[in-house]
DNA sequence: CGCGGATTTGAGCGACGTCAAGGAGCGTGG
DNA sequence: CCACGCTCCTTGACGTCGCTCAAATCCGCG
C-alpha cells in the first residue's frame, strides 16, 4: 500500500479547476472567500493508498480535487463491499467529521489530490454560510440518491445489467467531472467491479465480456473503455443521473 | 391502497411524544420555537398507503411521529427493492425538498402519523438556527450510514446473514424509537423482506425457517417476534448500531 | 528472465430462483 | 352461521445463475 505524500497548499480556491465546469454551481465571492479560508491544505496520495480507515477519528473531511477514490467496507473475514466511487468535487469524510467515526474506509483508485478542510470549522460554516450549508445537506442528499440506486441495482438486478448500470453510472460521473474524455479508461480492475456488485470475480469477467462482444465496452490498459454509454445504460433499464448542476466546497 | 385521512393539528411540539425518549436529543427553548411553527400540520395514513411517490415535486418533507413506513424503488417491469425503514424520529421526504423530484416511494407499513413541514420555509432554518442546519446534515449523513451498511449486506452476506442481519437492524431502530417492547412484533410481511434482502419471496420463507428453527425468531400475526436480537447479529456478524443520542426535527 | 497481479476459460457444484400446489387466517356478504 | 375470496405463509420439485476450484495466459516491472 503507497504512501500518501505532499502536504502543502497548492491551488488557490479561486483558480480552482472545478470551477470552470459546466457542472459545478457558481460561488458568490463572499463564498470563495470564506470556502478558501476553510481549506487548510492539499493531500496528494498514489493510486492504491488509503485515503481514510474505518473505525478512525478523522480531524478532516477532503473534497476530492482530481482522480478516482472509492469507498469501501468490509465484513470480517475479509469480504468487501464497495460502496460508491468518487470524483472531483465529491465530498468524502463528512461521515466521520460528523458523527465521530469513519464507518467506512476510503482508498485512492488512481492519483488522487483532495483540498484538505478542519473538522472544528464546520460550525463556522454552519453559523456563518447557511448557503454552504444548504449546500452540505445538499451533497448528503445526492450520495443516498445515489446509494439507493445502487441498492436497487444490486438487489434486483440481474448480473449482467448491473455491470452495465455500473460502467454507464462511472462514465457519466467521470465525464461531468471532466475525468473522462471521451476515449479515457476508467481506471479498475475486475476485481473492483466485482467488490461493486456484489459478484465474484470469475463471474464478473465472463459477464463484462459478454458486454465486450455486444461492443459496449472495452477491457484494455487495466482498465474498461466505455464504447457506447447508452447502449449500456439500455441494458440496465438505466435513466441516467439529473443533469443538475452540482454544489460543491 | 387505503387512502390518506386526516390533517390538522394535533400534537404540539412542545408535548412531543418524542422529546422524553432518552435515544433524542433535547431541544433548546428556541429552536422547540421554530420547529413548532416550522410545522404545519399533522398526517396519518392507515397502513398500505402510499405517503410520497416516486417523481412526485412535494412541498413538503415529514418526519414520523408513529409507525413504521419504508422507501422503496421499482425497475419498469415491476422488481422491487426496499431501501430502507422510517421509525418514529426518521424525516422522509428532504430529496424531494431538496432536490425537486422524489427518486423513491415511501409507503406505511402500520398505520403512521407524520408531521408535515413546508420546503419553503427550509431556507429560514438554514439561515436562523444552525444548529437544526446541523441536525439535518447529521441526519442525512446517518441515513447514508445505514445505506452503506445495506449495501454491504445485499452485496456481501449470504441469505441467512442478510436475514439475520435485518431483523437485528429493524429490532434495534424499533426499541430505541419506542415501537417496540419487548414482546412486540415487526409489521412486515414476508415479502417485504424479500424485497429488502433481493430474495425470491420462497428462498426467503426457507431462510427465515431456519433462524426461527434456531430459536432467533418466531413468525407470528403476520410480523417477526425478534426472540433473541443478539443472537441475530451474531448470526450476522453485525456489530450493532453505534448508540448515540439521535437529533430529530 | 522470473515474478506477481490481472485476466481468461473450463468443469462441476451449490445457492437461490421459478413453478406449482396447498393450507391457514381473516374479512365480507349471503 | 357458513361460504367465499383474499393475502400470507409453507413446502416440494426442479432448473439455472453464479460460485469455487483449477489452470493457463498475458503483461509490466525489477
Amino acid at each position: 500500500m503507497p504512501p500518501k505524500s505532499t502536504n502543502s497548499q497548492k491551488t488557490p480556491c479561486q483558480q480552482c479547476p472545478l470551477r470552470g465546469l459546466a457542472h459545478f454551481r457558481e460561488f458568490t465571492p463572499d463564498e470563495l472567500d470564506f470556502v478558501s479560508r476553510f481549506k487548510t491544505g492539499e493531500l496528494s496520495v498514489d493510486a492504491g493508498a488509503t485515503i481514510l480507515v474505518e473505525g478512525s477519528h478523522s480531524a478532516h473531511l477532503y473534497t476530492v480535487l482530481s482522480g478516482w477514490a472509492f469507498r469501501y467496507k468490509l465484513l470480517s473475514d475479509g469480504r468487501r463491499q464497495i460502496l460508491n466511487y468518487a470524483v472531483p468535487g465529491d465530498l468524502v469524510g463528512l461521515q466521520g467529521s460528523i458523527q465521530g467515526e469513519m464507518q467506512h474506509s476510503i482508498e485512492a483508485l488512481s492519483p488522487v489530490t483532495l483540498c484538505v478542510f478542519e473538522r472544528d470549522k464546520l460550525d463556522q460554516l454552519f453559523t456563518r454560510y447557511p448557503s454552504l450549508a444548504y449546500d452540505l445537506t445538499w451533497i448528503a442528499a445526492q450520495e443516498e440518491r445515489i446509494l439507493d440506486e445502487h441498492l436497487l441495482s444490486i438487489g434486483r438486478r440481474t448480473a449482467i445489467e448491473r455491470a452495465a448500470y455500473l460502467l454507464a453510472f462511472m462514465f457519466e460521473r467521470g465525464r461531468a467531472s471532466g475525468l473522462v474524455s471521451n476515449r479515457a479508461v476508467l481506471p479498475i480492475t475486475q476485481q473492483h467491479v466485482a467488490d461493486t456488485l456484489g459478484l465474484s470475480i470469475v463471474h464478473t469477467n465472463k459477464t463484462l465480456r459478454k458486454l465486450a462482444d455486444r461492443r459496449l465496452i472495452r477491457w484494455q490498459d487495466r482498465g474498461c473503455l466505455v464504447l457506447d454509454d447508452e447502449g449500456l445504460a439500455a441494458v440496465a433499464g438505466w435513466e441516467g443521473l439529473p443533469e443538475t448542476r452540482r454544489p460543491f466546497i
